[in-house]
DNA sequence: TCTAGTTAGTATGTCTCCATACAGTATGGC
DNA sequence: GCCATACTGTATGGAGACATACTAACTAGA
């Protein structure tokens, strides 16, 4: 019934990277269902476990930890600190720079966030043995590496 | 000098997805770099060589393969169709569908993009197995597997 | 000092995609 | 034939992130 011998229906370049970024996409969509009734998503809920451990942070201290633009950091801060979740606080020793803190009611909520993430781990990890996801890490750290001496190739000779 | 046990910085959940989103936003970055000068992002070549390949197709068809919607892929033809890369013909026997093909233009760009994906991806295998890259793909499987189930119980419970 | 360069946080515009709702068209049961 | 249902392509709004540019503040050198 097929008419051509291809093995993929996709070129294979977009397969590989569709294939990422879907399983990326429906990582963070778990994980945004299962924060749903707190009203966090994934991102939310991540800086918020950040403070809560690594206590007062500047927000660029987040930014790279958590591997965001500061942009989109401080926009996630503005949300939990309307909620009391978060608060700014001012450095007296560096006026530009804002201390963000986890509140009382922010370590509640969090200790609800870890009970969930476990239980969704679980789920996730079935089927896949401990030796698998290591490879998987180490597949991906090399194949990132790969793509950052591409770009950057790329970019000297712009 | 650590006060806390943990080996990573970042929420383990967040590193997964984090990474594994980095991963294919790089990926793409790296195509659509080497594409620039065509004036081609990775959808678009992508677009352009499923239709290469696989001849007059609906745009449904086209989406499904690609992995993406209907909307995004009609948008992507529309940017193609503008350029005369491709071309909308109406089918007679089912008058709701558009058949994309190909043109003359789009066959020559084609074979330029195939070129350089051939580079790009030669770069990109570097330091990595057939065999690991087989296992890369078959633990995203089961791990998109593991996120089906898991996203489809999430929406009985509602 | 004061001046140049760097860094922190914010504002803005863009990108790429999804989800939803819609109008036109097919299709299958009666 | 007629009607409910399903499907195609499009329009629209929103999410989530990035890149760039900007202001305020710090720092180091003359």
């Amino acid at each position: 019934m097929s008419m051509s011998s291809h093995e993929l229906d996709a070129p294979p370049w977009l397969r590989v990277e569709s294939t990422i970024m879907a399983t990326a996409r429906a990582i963070r969509q778990s994980y945004d269902q299962r924060f749903n009734d707190l009203d966090l998503n994934l991102s939310e809920a991540s800086l918020l476990a950040y403070v809560a451990e690594h206590g007062a942070l500047t927000q660029t201290q987040i930014a790279k930890s958590l591997g965001l633009g500061r942009a989109a950091t401080g926009a996630l801060i503005d949300v939990l600190e309307d909620r009391a979740l978060v608060q700014r606080q001012t450095n007296p020793d560096d006026r530009r720079v804002w201390l963000v803190e986890i509140t009382i009611a922010g370590k509640e909520l969090v200790e609800e966030v870890y009970v969930r993430d476990q239980i969704l781990r679980k789920q996730l990890r079935n089927g896949i043995t401990r030796q698998e996801r290591q490879q998987l890490a180490a597949v991906l750290v090399r194949l990132g590496n790969n793509l950052a001496s591409v770009l950057a190739e790329e970019i000297e000779t712009t």
